[in-house]
RNA sequence: CGGGGUGUGGCGCAGCUUGGUAGCGCGCCUGCUUUGGGAGCAGGAAGUCGGAGGUUCAAAUCCUCUCACCCCGACCA
């Protein structure tokens, strides 16, 4: 039993003016967090024991499906991070940092390199595997923007699993029952969520899983369809190609040069040309590993770079300044256009099709081309799946419509295969006494941004409505007139009682009015209240309040164990 | 990194245009009254006005530089 006098709960009336998000605001306000930096935050009384709880959960369920704990250093010497090449590759976001001896370090932003570094020393023989090795444990990455309090920070709390196979198909295992694991988490964490397929990398097929939380909020936006169980992010999802050639007989006119002083935006040139934003291609000129291509996507649709980068096989990818797209198109930004273009391959998304007029820039000031046909008037050296799904668009896998929500990234698990044990040199002998590289996987959740997200999709106007598997404390009592000594003395026993019954209570002992300690009570989102007040205790009642329903009901004091048991089941 | 914005007692904000030496609400402390949904009255503590420099008799206010934080974008295990 916790008395709230002696607690650090520095609750706040009004909204704090540097958070933009529920769950930011709600922690800040709930006193479960404060802000030391941007993106670093000191977790208080309350903050701490909903992750730690979070992490018990973790630890179960990893610990249920064979993996075993471990702690690796936060501090890592840039030695093993230049084996992999990544001391370059990971860029501004790697914390670096010198010691004494002006020796590179870095805070770790994950842990490929240390692991494999433990594990090709002290693993010889096949006989020792698998092995799946977890943490929980502080990451470091110097975000671009940090924002929305926990839910994207330069420092946070991670767990991140290791696992160690003979073979690719023993790996695969391993990751099913990751991937099971991470289910298990998230729904006894109680999140609504979905695991969506991600961008797959080198292994190619379902090796990569991201576990997405739903809610406004996010970050990302996730691709479902909503008629089967197909669900990816918006980078690796497919768009099938439905459009075909309108086939209306009619002739289309000659291509036409149309003055369009100022036109730039896909919405100003379709309502000069009054036509629709799909009969408007947009041209990109992007360049990749430092060669450009002009890619055409229509006025209504979005690259993904993603695929684009696939498609090219490109090593870095970006589009063009704008001083290389004039050099490169000879016309000026805003109205680059594919007919006439010299110099570069032009690539298509499928959704562009030959036959069909478009409006397209003439790279010219001020000018764009009308009746411009891919095959007539310009060349396209190749079509491919260039573009973002769009709500409408049909599902891969049955054809149903696709919809489009917004998600926060909870976990990912994915396959890395050898990628790392080649890299590191890290091999055991198998049966035959032969050196093989371990196969790989690694399994990421976000600890601590599982608070965020679950604020984020449990709160109403009055403050948090914790899912009661995380909620800093199970019941809190609350008495009125914690003067009286009868009604005080009621309240300990409760507590007390409530305790040996194994329920973590908070007693609101504060020399507080009632509606305080009620506006109070409700922000911090415990799921079930015991009110004491003087009247109902001298006929024996107290009052059982459910956070998250607003139900109340008047109990016997004797009730009250067996009133709660019989509602928690379905507090959640 | 580009664009926009904000820094004034613990929190939320006003004051800045038109310089005259800091104010409001909440919170905090003391006392009395009150006491089942953010009490009332009285008294009180608390601010180098983000920092540095400059202009001026005088700077929260004007000028220059700088730092921090927030938002949008680009970027991204």
């Amino acid at each position: 039993m916790m008395r709230y006098s002696r607690l650090l709960i520095p609750t706040l009336r009004d909204d704090p003016s540097d958070a933009e998000t529920v769950s930011h605001k709600l922690m800040l306000r709930a006193g479960l967090i404060r802000k030391v930096a941007a993106g670093v935050y000191s977790l208080l009384p309350l903050g701490l024991r909903v992750l730690s709880r979070v992490e018990k959960i973790v630890r179960e369920e990893m610990d249920h499906a064979g993996a075993q704990e471990i702690l690796l250093p936060a501090l890592q010497p840039s030695g093993l991070w230049e084996e992999t090449g990544r001391w370059q590759k990971y860029g501004k976001e790697l914390m670096r940092l010198k010691d004494r001896h002006q020796r590179d370090f870095c805070l770790g932003p994950t842990h490929e390199e240390v692991i494999t570094d433990l594990l090709r020393n002290e693993v010889r023989s096949y006989k020792q595997l698998p092995l799946n090795l977890y943490q929980i444990q502080t990451k470091f990455r110097d975000e671009i923007r940090p924002r929305f309090g926990l839910m994207r920070g330069r420092e946070f709390i991670m767990k991140d699993a290791y696992s160690f196979d003979a073979d690719l198909s023993e790996a695969e295992k391993t990751y099913e029952l990751m991937y099971k694991a991470y289910q298990n988490i998230f729904q006894r964490v109680g999140l609504d969520f979905r695991a969506v397929e991600a961008d797959s990398g080198l292994i190619g097929g379902s090796s990569s899983h991201e576990f997405m939380v739903l809610a406004q909020t996010g970050e990302d936006a996730i691709v479902s369809c909503q008629q089967c169980d197909y669900a990816a992010n918006m980078e690796q999802a497919e768009v099938v190609a439905t459009e075909t050639g309108l086939d209306t007989g009619e002739t289309i006119p000659q291509i036409e040069s149309v003055s369009t002083p100022g036109y730039q935006s896909v919405e100003d040139v379709s309502a000069f040309f009054k036509v629709s934003s799909d009969k408007l291609l947009k041209t990109l000129v992007f360049i990749a590993d430092e060669k450009p291509y002009a890619v055409l996507v229509r006025g209504d649709h979005e690259i993904n770079e993603v695929k684009l980068k696939k498609y090219l096989n490109a090593g870095e990818l970006a589009l063009a300044d704008k001083k290389t797209l004039i050099s490169v198109t000879n016309g000026p930004p805003g109205f680059s256009g594919p007919v006439a273009l010299k110099g570069m391959e032009i690539i298509a998304d499928q959704s562009v099709i030959p036959g069909v007029p478009y409006v397209v820039g003439a790279n010219q000031k001020d000018t764009h081309l009308q009746y411009a046909v891919a095959g007539r008037d310009f060349v396209v050296d190749h079509f491919s799946d260039l573009r973002n799904v769009v709500s409408d668009d049909v599902c891969p896998r049955c054809g149903g419509l696709i919809s489009i929500d917004r998600g926060i990234e909870v976990g990912h698990v994915f396959m890395l295969g050898t990628k790392y044990s080649e890299a590191m040199n890290a091999t055991f002998l198998d049966q035959q006494g032969k050196s093989q590289y371990f196969v790989m996987g690694c399994y990421g959740i976000g600890v601590s941004r599982i608070i965020a997200a679950a604020i984020e999709q449990n709160n109403d106007e009055k403050g948090i409505l914790w899912p009661r598997q995380i909620a800093p404390f199970d019941v809190e009592v609350i008495p009125m007139q914690e003067k009286k000594e009868a009604v005080m003395q009621a309240a300990i026993d409760i507590s007390k009682s409530l305790q040996n019954q194994g329920y973590n209570v908070l007693l609101e002992d504060r020399k507080e009015r009632a509606g305080v300690k009620f506006n109070d009570a409700d922000l911090l989102g415990i799921p079930i209240q015991i009110v004491i007040g003087e009247r109902d205790l001298k006929s024996g009642f107290v009052e059982i309040k459910q956070r998250k329903s607003g139900e109340k009901a008047l109990t016997p004091l004797a009730e009250i164990l067996e009133t709660l048991s019989k509602i928690y089941g379905n507090v959640v």
